[in-house]
DNA sequence: TTTTGTTGATTGACGAGTCAATAAAAATAC
DNA sequence: GTATTTTTATTGACTCGTCAATCAACAAAA
């Protein structure tokens, strides 16, 4: 029981993030969502914090396997940057609840040691596949560059999920592959 | 009277927030570090959301200061561009609190429609500083390059705040000059 | 005397976490 | 194969604390 149970108050608890917006949920609205008692959510988790670390370790778990995913099916660097764009803009992350996941995570950053490890931890995987991509593109540039595309990733995303119009995962690609080709060269 | 215990809580709001780094954060709190009982806090306000609109609001007129400020002193294109960017990374915004607001910020935008409008007014007035500086080096792509600009910005901002190592304007503001550089094609 | 500024005390509601008790399943003994 | 004990799963009820918002009352200035 114990896994189902767990898998089921991970998934309440990014549904009702997502429909309050905030962690201001009670854990009883997430174990109801998630058809138990409060109770039992504490038993299993042990208390809130705990609850919403997981969860955010479950958005996260999920991102990297949708990288991974995309960086099997390239064979060409170009193709690996494009993967790993592509996959930060998929429709996965503009999800509602998915977005304010994101976003009360970094609130959360600031001062959980834990979410902070976990943002670093996000950072570093994308910068490391990105260098990877890169270093045969431009060489020893590839860390420097990686880091204003990764900051280019972050920015356009939260310009996306807060803008006046509805998220588009494609024009968000479109302006970070142009900024790509503009560090190439190749434009 | 009322305009001095207006000040004075909007102070304490962003202090207050900056302490705990949410807005799980008392009228009381924040009442009494602006020297008063809660009960004159809701009376000038209202109530607690009020409070937040206004201290958000109070963050966005002092980053349009300094932006003013610095864009009286450039007088060619690339100066001006220069002193958005500065702006936008002087140690004012990464000072803990003014970080802690507009973090919280983006959380509340997600359904707080004057929240939002907020972060709207403000995309729009970086959005137009940028252009403007930005149509006498490239033209009609003016538009499209400042919106990637804009977005960068953004990014590097909350990678920096964020990130491992105490926060560096100085680097931030290398990393976006360099971008523009790029998109100048003057590199 | 009226207006303005101010607060302590109170209300009413909510929420995290605990616990004792119950039910159901699994293991063990006979 | 049944009776028993033990382990696991589950909850309702409760505790203790917190907090936003209100209000009646007091003080001080105009």
């Amino acid at each position: 029981m114990e896994p189902i149970r767990r898998d089921a108050l991970l998934k309440a608890t990014i549904a009702e993030i997502g429909r309050t917006g905030t962690m201001d949920v009670t854990v009883s609205q997430i174990a109801k969502k998630a058809g138990m008692s409060s109770a039992l959510a504490h038993h299993y988790f042990g208390g809130k914090e705990q609850i919403f670390l997981a969860a955010m370790r479950h958005v996260l778990t999920v991102y990297g396997a949708e990288v991974r995913g995309a960086l099997a099916m390239a064979d060409t660097p170009k193709e690996r940057l494009k993967a790993i764009v592509c996959a930060g803009f998929s429709s996965t992350n503009f999800r509602k609840d998915v977005i304010a996941t994101w976003l009360n995570f970094y609130v959360l950053a600031q001062r959980s040691h834990d979410a902070n490890r976990l943002l670093l931890v996000y950072k570093g995987r994308l910068h490391s596949n990105l260098v990877h991509a890169l270093r045969p593109l431009v060489g020893e540039r590839a860390p420097e560059v990686a880091d204003r595309i990764g900051g280019l990733i972050d920015g356009i995303y939260i310009r996306q999920v807060l803008g006046a119009t509805p998220p588009s995962g494609k024009d968000a690609v479109r302006q970070v592959l142009t900024a790509i080709e503009l560090e190439l060269g190749t434009r």
